[in-house]
This record gives structure tokens, C-alpha cells and sequence, in this order.
DNA sequence: GTGAAAGCGCTAACAA
DNA sequence: TTGTTAGCGCTTTCAC
């Protein structure tokens, strides 16, 4: 099939390409008759116009990337869904970059991102980002960028997030009113600022009780599952073990779960668990899991929304933004023999 | 910061455009000096070409297209995966276009393909689709589809797609065994390859073992979370409920679990289940959940690899292919208070 | 081994 | 209101 451009069009209209383009683009300077025919032929023969042809004219690419470090976590997925949303009623088309965790493979998106391929991006950090000079480099060639979840103090431009700190205090709180008395955080990386905000909630909400525990009750869990898998099992086996639990990533709570059945601890009566996650499947786990639940959906939203509030007005300062969106708590037996609640943190 | 282009360097280099064109191509026909002292001022500057430019001149854009109904979904979320990791190996892009279900949206998301955005398509259709004018309109204008998952055989291309049919039949076979008498089917859509040709294996495991069903022992879920809720509540109120469930998509065992709790059915003792689904948590469910787990990332993988093979050499036959790639059974307690298992169909 | 020139399909400035 | 011209940044003959 022979691919039908603006000429084709102009020559069998007898009008140049520059009237065809006008009309197509419904510009006042065209005539409502010429307007009517280049129309009705485009559309008898399909056009479609060449987004590339456009976008190197204009310097725009109507599309957008999004660089995760991964697509099967909750969190993402519900995400992507909002960012797709946003994206779609703006007419925009999204690219999808996975980092697996490596700032190797995020530098080498960046900098490709520098081509002009997209108009902007949203970021969510890989774990191993420290240095930032990479998106420091893309925002120099004026690509805005927004930062999500899990974001970055280093970076100067607009964040949208949740309220790990005051989450992490309050599943904390929540622990505690629940009896518990010897607490373990199970963190992702230090180094993210979602975990270590989670944690500075959750050491605060110690301090606040009078709780004073060992080191050793903050797991670091990020070097594979292997290596989790053992230090929860590490955890458990203390002779002090630990009499509640909160796992900071939704993927640890398979591990704390299993551990727990392999030794024979019961779930809450033994060990209380919270983790971070918003698996659709936490109401039936056994028992079902008391979460903090992330906005995810609504980030995503709010994250696109602010990109292209960055990408329609060109004088937008997304430096001045950085938005928050509460988690939510919801009490399942996990934590409590009890009551069901949904708290808004 | 000012974009760099081939004309910055030929014009510090003292060339021609062509010349460095063809040097940071490592064309035979450049100079070994030339092409060093090109690469040299390109990595320096930080020079990376503009690929819509190179796109509107080759034809050729590097990206391919992914079309599907939703991420939110453990199979697709893993089938991105999939697909992303081929395409990264392959140094493509990858833009993500989610259909919600949506017929109408899948339609506009072919129509702007016909542009030349993208290379190639994988494709998993929308529950809405019967008509597939739309994919062969694409097919015409020469961009090689790949179909995954959801298959649609009025569409003449590659797919991939796991055993369903088997799955279905060796799905019910398990219950069969495990003593259950009356099984029912929550079917997505008959429409749908999938949960069609899983119904095919449910039947046909039922006749060979001489269990004749009542016709709403098959329910139709595929309107709505709270239609599918008061089917799945209506089946369970059934004066001759089942003994058995299987549940042809992921997003249903909620609902069962749910329902059977709050009607004080036991699982498996009153009511065995079984569901299609890739959860992670599936072991941890109460009780850990028997599903028939599709190979999502590796359909992803093949999908991508088959669709590259066209991409690669045009004289590929994409029709030819018809991939199938088995899922396999994890036997959990939902169906099966004794043994585990892990059973390849 | 290198360069000049044309052109991919579109848009924008400027004439007519 | 319409058309001419130039050019976005790159690749590709083809000439030198």
C-alpha cells in the first residue's frame, strides 16, 4: 500500500502542500470550501501524517518517556495506568524505559532522551542513583522532567509523592497501639528516599513511645532475593525476634509471610506485619495484610498532569512544585485480630 | 545548551555532514583517521543524532508498538518485561498504548500507526474486539503484528500463545481428581481465544469423566466488578452449588475468595478453586491459591523475538508462526489439602 | 576517501 | 486566500 502524504493530496487537489497543511490544521487563512475538500479526500484516502516529518519541523514530538525501574509491582502498573490516562486525553504517546534497578541502563536512556525523541519525562529512580548528573544533563537541553515516588533532593525540578514519613510513623503508631514492643523495619535501600523517609517515621514513632531497639532491627533488603529471603530468616531466628514487622516494598511481603509459616510463627499473634504495598490481593492473604496503601493511580495522574502543565506553558517554574498525595492505612488481621479500618494518614 | 548535530562537527572538523555521517556509521569507505577524529569530537560533545531525522530518511523508526488492555495485570505487567527486555537488546524503543478494554481505542491507536511511528506491533486485543478490519488495515501498510495472549484467528499473522485449551482441560482434570463433582466456569468473555478455548478444555475434562452441568455452571464475567461480584454471589447461592471453581482470569480470585468468606464457604472442604492468574502472592493466600500460571515473560520474550525476525529479514513469513509456549499448574491448597505441586501441562 | 546535492514529509515565513 | 521557498537533521546516491 502506497503511503499517502501531503503531495498526494495538494496534486490531486490541484493546491500546494503548504494550503493542504493549513486546511488539515484548520488554519483561519484557509477558505471553508478548500477546507471542506482537502478534508474530505484525506480522510476518503486515510491520511495520516508522519509524526517524525512534524516532529522534526517543530521541534516537538508529542510524546513522552517514562523511565520506572520496573513494571511488575503494583505500584508502577496502577501508575502507568494514570500517566497513560493523561497522557491519552492530551494526545500524547509514551515510551516506557525499565531500569531493573541500574543506573547504568537509566544514564543510557538519558542520554538518549537528549535526541529530542521526547518532549519530556517522568522519573522514578533506579535504587542505585546517587550521583544525578545524567539528569542534570537532560534537564540542560530543556527536557522537563517530574520525579515520582520515589524522588531525589539532589535533582531541581518537580516531585510528586506520598507521605512516607508521616506512613512510616503511622504504621509504626499503629504497631504499637497494637502491643507490639520490639518493631523491625525492613528497608529496600537506605539510599531511596521513599525507605528512608518510611524509616525516619518509623524510628520517630520509637523514639515518640520510649521503644529503644537494637540495630539489628533494621534489615537492609536489596541485594537480591536470595540474600532478603536470609536476613528476614536472620531476623526471625533472633533470640530477641521481633514482635511486629514492616516491610517497606510490597515484594518483601511474600518472604515475611513464608518465613513466618516456615518457622512456625503466627501471623499476628506471634509477628504483626504492615507492609507497604497495594496488592489487590491483600484482603484474602492469610491472614489478610494490614497495608499502607499508596496513591498510586493519582500519582501517575498528578505527575503527567504537572509535565505537561511544564510542556504547555513554557514559562511554568516546575521547580516550585512538589506535590504530595497521602497513603492510606488499612487495618487487616495482619495487625489486628480486631476491627477493619481504612485510615487516611 | 545549544543542540549539536552532524553540522557542528563538520563544520569544527573541516567535513562534509556526509562524511561524518558515514564515519559515526563506520562505513568502510571513511578513513580510519577521519572516522577517530569524528568519534572523538562526537563523544566529546556529546553528540547524539536526532532520530526522527534519521527516521523520516530510512523509513525506518526503531520503535515498536505495544497494544494491550491494561498493565494492572500481573500477566502483562510480566509480558512488558517480556517484551522490554528483547527491545532493549535490540536498542528499540518501546511505546506502550493500553486499550481499557476499549475497541474504539484500539481502532485509533492502529489508525495513528498507519503513520510510520512505529516499526512493529505486538498486540493482545481488547475484550471488545470482533471485527478486525482495523489490524489488517495496519497489515497493508507493511507493518509486521505479532499477536500475543488473546489471540484472534480471523487475523493472518504470528502468534504466541500458551495451551489453553489443555490448561483448561488439565485444570478441571485436577479438580475431577480431587473429588470435585460439580464444577463451575467464570468465563471473561467467549469472545476471547483464551477464556473460549480454557472453556473448550473445561468441557471436553467433563465429559470424559461423565459430569454433565447445569448451563449456569458457566458464568459470564466480563461487566463489571460489581456484576462479576453478584454473578460469582449467585452461582454460590445455587441450591446445587459447586464444589469446584475455576476462575479464567486473574482479576476473579478476589471475588471468589471473597464471596466464599462471606458466606462461610470453606475453600477447598466446601468449595475447591482453581485460577488462571500469575500472582506472586498465590502462595500466601488463604489458602494458597492452585492457579494454571501462563508463561507471561516468555510469551513477552517470543513475541518480541518473532517480531524482530520480521523486522530483520523481510522475506520472514510471520503468518507461519504459531508459538505455544506451556503453562504450567501449581497444585496449592485451594484445590488440594495434601500434596504440592508443580505440574508442567 | 571525501563532498555536493537531493530529498524524506512536514511547517513557517513570506510573497503574491 | 493561496503558493513559493526554505529548511528541520539526517542519509544516500553519485561525482570527484
Amino acid at each position: 500500500m502506497e503511503n499517502v502524504s501531503l503531495k498526494t493530496i495538494a496534486t490531486r487537489l490541484q493546491l500546494s502542500t503548504a494550503t493542504v497543511s493549513k486546511a488539515l490544521r484548520d488554519s483561519h487563512e484557509i477558505s471553508a470550501e478548500t477546507k471542506e475538500r482537502v478534508r474530505t479526500l484525506a480522510s476518503a484516502l486515510n491520511y495520516v501524517p508522519n509524526p517524525y516529518a512534524s516532529s522534526l519541523r517543530r521541534k516537538i514530538s508529542k510524546t513522552i518517556a517514562v523511565v520506572i525501574p520496573e513494571v511488575a509491582d503494583s505500584f508502577f502498573a496502577d501508575a502507568i495506568n494514570g500517566i497513560e490516562t493523561i497522557a491519552q486525553s492530551k494526545g500524547y504517546h509514551v515510551l516506557i524505559y525499565l531500569t531493573h534497578e541500574s543506573v547504568e541502563k537509566e544514564k543510557r536512556f538519558f542520554s538518549d532522551l537528549q535526541s529530542g525523541r521526547v518532549d519530556g519525562v517522568l522519573l522514578s529512580i533506579s535504587v542505585e542513583t546517587v550521583a544525578t548528573e545524567h539528569i542534570a544533563d537532560l534537564q540542560r537541553h530543556s527536557i522537563p522532567i517530574v520525579i515520582f515516588d520515589r524522588v531525589c533532593d539532589d535533582i531541581k525540578t518537580a516531585t510528586v509523592s506520598t507521605n512516607d514519613y508521616e506512613a512510616g510513623y503511622a504504621a509504626t503508631k499503629h504497631l504499637i497501639e497494637n502491643n507490639c514492643k520490639k518493631i523491625a523495619y525492613l528497608s529496600f535501600s537506605a539510599r531511596l528516599s521513599i525507605t528512608a523517609k518510611r524509616m525516619q517515621g518509623y524510628k520517630q514513632a520509637l523514639a515518640d513511645n520510649n521503644l529503644l531497639l537494637p540495630d539489628d532491627f533494621v534489615v537492609s533488603c536489596s541485594s537480591g532475593e536470595e540474600n532478603d529471603i536470609a536476613a528476614i530468616e536472620q531476623l526471625l531466628l533472633l533470640e530477641n525476634r521481633p514482635d511486629g514487622i514492616i516491610a517497606s516494598v510490597e515484594k518483601l511481603t511474600t518472604h515475611v509471610y513464608v518465613t513466618c509459616q516456615k518457622f512456625g510463627l503466627k501471623i499476628p499473634q506471634d509477628v504483626a506485619v504492615v507492609s507497604f504495598a497495594n496488592l489487590k490481593t491483600a484482603p484474602i492473604l492469610n491472614p489478610p495484610l494490614t497495608t499502607v496503601t499508596q496513591p498510586a493511580f493519582e500519582m501517575g495522574k498528578a505527575a503527567a498532569t504537572l509535565l505537561f502543565k511544564a510542556l504547555e506553558k513554557k514559562n511554568f517554574n516546575l521547580n516550585a512544585e512538589a506535590l504530595s498525595i497521602p497513603s492510606v492505612l488499612h487495618v487487616r488481621d495482619s495487625s489486628n485480630k480486631t476491627a477493619l479500618q481504612k485510615i487516611q494518614i
